[in-house]
RNA sequence: CGGGAUGUGGCUCAGCUUGGUAGAGCGCUGCGUUCGGGACGCAGAGGUCGGAGGUUCAAAUCCUCUCAUCCCGACCA
C-alpha cells in the first residue's frame, strides 16, 4: 500500500521529482554509473519535443548532420578557454581491444592495444565541428553554414540527478559560420528566440532570455544567451543556451575564407543546444502531488479511455465505443489510448494515467453509455465535466489548446509572484536565507566578477541573467549595486540554480 | 574529490547486537469472483543475503579488502 502514489511536493521536493520520474515510467537509474535509462513514456515526450524543435531549426534553414562522438585530445588543446571548462569531467578513451583475463574469468583490457593519442567522447563537439568546417569553407559563396545535429554527450559528472544532470545526456547542439560578427550575433538570437518560443508555445514554460555574466558563460564563447525557468521549488533552470563564439573557434581551427573582395578572413560562428533536461524542466514547471502533468502539444497520450463495465457483454460494449471514438480522434491527429486492461480496477486506472500525464481521461461506463454521454476529467484542474458522445471528438482539440493556455497562464502567474525586486543587502542576504529559494531576485550589481563571486559565496545566489528586456520598464534604469554601493546600469536576476 | 549512510527474491524492508543453514508486505503466475476514484479469495513461482578473502565444526550475521548506489558539500546543460 505504501508504494502507491509519491512522496507529496510539500514533504520533500526533490523525492516527489525522483519518485515521479520513476513511477511514472520516465526513466529510471542504469547499471551504470550516473548514466539513466529513458524510458518509452519518456523517450516519447523527448520525441515530441526534437520533432518541434527540429521543425523550428528547418523553418529558419537549417539542416542535420552527423559528427564523431570521439574527439582526438588534440583537437581539445587548439582552444584554451574551452578546455578549461570541460576538462575536469571528459572521459577518455586509451584502448581500443579486450582480452580473456588470463588470470580467470571475465575480459581485461589488453595493454597491447594503448591508443596513441587517445580519444575524448564528446562533452560539445565545437572542435570536430571546427577542425571539419576548416576544409568545408574557403569562400564567402560558403557562408552562411547552418548546420545542426542531434546526438548524446558525456560529462563526467559527480552528482546526478534524472534528467537534470547525468554523464550521458541526449541533446542538439547547431553550429554555424558565418561572414560578419553582426550576422553570427543575428544567428545566436534567432535561435534563441526560437528555444524562447518553444518553451513557451510547446512546454507551457515561461522563460526569461538574458545574457550570461563573464562567470557563467561557455568557457570559449564571446559571449552567451541562455533561456532561464523557474521551477516549483522556486529555484532557476536553465534550459537552453545560445553562444556567439566570435572568431574563438576559426582562429584556433584556421577557418578562414576569401570575402568578395578577395580579403582573407576569420569566420564568426555561433553554437546553440537543449537537451533532454528541457524534461525535467516541465516536470519541474508543471507536475503535482499525483503526478506528471504534461502540456497537450507535448504529451505522449493526450486523451485516455477508461471504459468500464460489470459483466462482459456491458464492457465489450464501451470498449467498442471508446475504440470507436479514439479512431476518430486519431483521424484530426490527437494522440489517444484507450486503456483495455482487464485486471486493473477503473479507479486504479484513473490514478495511474494521472500519475503518467494523460491529459484528458474520458469515462466511459454503461450509464453513459445508454444516456449518451461520458465524463470528462481534466489532468491540471481535476475538473470533471459530462459530455454528449456526439460532441466528444469535435470538443477535445479546444479542450486541449485550453489546458495548454490554463498551464502557461498558471506558470506565468506564479513566475510573477515569485519575481522579487531587492534594493538592499540586509534584504537581499534575508531572501536567500533557508534552504528553498526565493525564486527570481532582481537587484542592481557593479558588473564585476569579484561582486558576483562574493554575492555567491556570501548567499549561494547567483546570477543567472542580464535581462535582454526589462522585465518591468523600471528595471533598466540606472541603480547601485546591492553589496558594494558601485554605480549599475540595470537590474540583473539572482536566484538558486540547479 | 572530501564527509555520512546503505547493499538480503522484481520493489520496500525485517533478520545481524547474542553465528546454527532465509522471512514479511507489495509485485509476479494460474483459477475464480470483481469493475463509476488505488478490488478480493485460493493456489503457486521466485533469493549461492553486492563481490573477494579470512576467523569458525558452522557466516546474511564477526574481521579485512573491494565494488556499487544514495544523501550532504566543492563542480556543472
Amino acid at each position: 500500500m505504501s508504494n502507491l502514489g509519491i512522496t507529496p511536493r510539500a514533504t520533500d521536493y526533490s523525492e516527489w521529482y525522483n519518485d515521479l520520474v520513476v513511477k511514472a515510467g520516465l526513466a529510471d537509474h542504469s547499471g551504470v554509473r550516473g548514466c539513466m535509462v529513458i524510458k518509452p513514456h519518456g523517450y516519447a515526450i523527448w520525441e515530441n519535443m526534437q520533432r518541434a524543435l527540429d521543425d523550428m531549426f528547418k523553418a529558419t534553414g537549417h539542416v542535420n548532420a552527423y559528427f564523431p562522438l570521439f574527439i582526438p585530445k588534440s583537437y581539445l588543446s587548439r582552444e584554451a578557454a574551452h578546455v578549461e571548462g570541460f576538462a575536469k569531467e571528459c572521459a577518455v578513451v586509451t584502448h581500443y581491444r579486450l582480452k580473456n583475463d588470463p588470470d580467470g574469468k571475465g575480459v581485461v583490457v589488453d595493454p597491447d592495444s594503448k591508443l596513441e593519442e587517445e580519444l575524448i567522447i564528446r562533452p560539445t563537439s565545437e572542435t570536430v565541428i571546427w577542425n571539419t568546417y576548416a576544409k568545408w569553407i574557403q569562400s564567402y559563396r560558403d557562408l552562411p553554414l547552418l548546420i545542426n545535429q542531434w546526438a548524446n554527450v558525456v560529462r563526467w559528472e559527480m552528482r546526478t540527478r534524472l534528467f537534470l544532470r547525468t554523464a550521458e545526456f541526449l541533446w542538439q547542439e547547431g553550429h554555424t559560420a558565418h561572414a560578419t560578427w553582426d550576422e553570427a550575433e543575428q544567428e545566436a538570437l534567432t535561435m534563441l528566440d526560437a528555444y524562447r518560443r518553444f518553451a513557451e508555445e510547446w512546454m507551457a514554460v515561461p522563460v526569461l532570455t538574458g545574457v550570461k555574466s563573464e562567470g557563467e558563460k561557455f568557457a570559449g564563447a564571446d559571449h552567451t544567451y541562455c533561456i532561464e525557468a523557474l521551477t516549483q521549488d522556486l529555484r532557476c533552470l536553465q534550459a537552453g543556451t545560445s553562444h556567439h563564439l566570435g572568431q574563438n573557434f576559426a582562429k584556433a581551427f584556421d577557418v578562414k575564407f576569401q570575402t568578395a573582395e578577395g580579403r582573407e578572413e576569420y569566420v564568426y560562428a555561433t553554437s546553440w543546444g537543449v537537451s533532454t533536461r528541457l524534461i525535467g524542466t516541465l516536470i519541474m514547471a508543471h507536475s503535482d502531488d499525483k503526478g506528471l502533468v504534461c502540456p497537450p502539444r507535448l504529451a505522449p497520450v493526450q486523451v485516455v479511455f477508461v471504459p468500464m463495465g460489470k459483466e462482459e457483454a456491458l464492457r465489450a460494449a464501451t470498449i467498442e465505443m471508446a475504440d470507436r471514438l479514439a479512431g476518430e480522434m486519431r483521424a484530426l491527429g490527437i494522440r489517444v489510448h484507450v486503456d483495455k486492461r482487464d485486471k486493473e480496477s477503473p479507479g486504479f486506472k484513473f490514478n495511474d494515467w494521472e500519475l503518467k500525464g494523460a491529459c484528458l481521461r474520458v469515462e466511459l461506463g454503461p450509464r453513459d453509455l445508454e444516456a449518451g454521454t461520458c465524463v470528462v476529467a481534466r489532468r491540471d484542474t481535476g475538473e470533471k465535466s459530462t459530455l454528449s458522445l456526439e460532441a466528444l471528438v469535435a470538443e477535445t482539440p479546444g479542450m486541449l489548446e485550453t489546458m495548454q493556455k490554463a498551464l502557461y497562464d498558471r506558470a506565468l502567474e506564479f513566475r510573477e509572484a515569485n519575481t522579487h525586486r531587492v534594493d538592499t543587502w540586509e534584504e537581499f542576504e534575508r531572501m536567500f536565507e533557508g534552504e528553498a529559494g526565493p525564486g527570481f531576485v532582481l537587484a542592481h550589481w557593479d558588473g564585476t566578477t569579484e561582486t558576483e563571486n562574493a554575492i555567491t559565496e556570501k548567499t549561494k545566489a547567483t546570477i543567472r541573467c542580464i535581462p535582454l528586456r526589462p522585465l518591468d520598464p523600471g528595471d533598466d534604469a540606472p541603480g547601485a549595486c546591492v553589496l558594494t554601493g558601485k554605480p549599475s546600469a540595470r537590474r540583473v536576476v539572482f536566484a538558486k540554480a540547479y
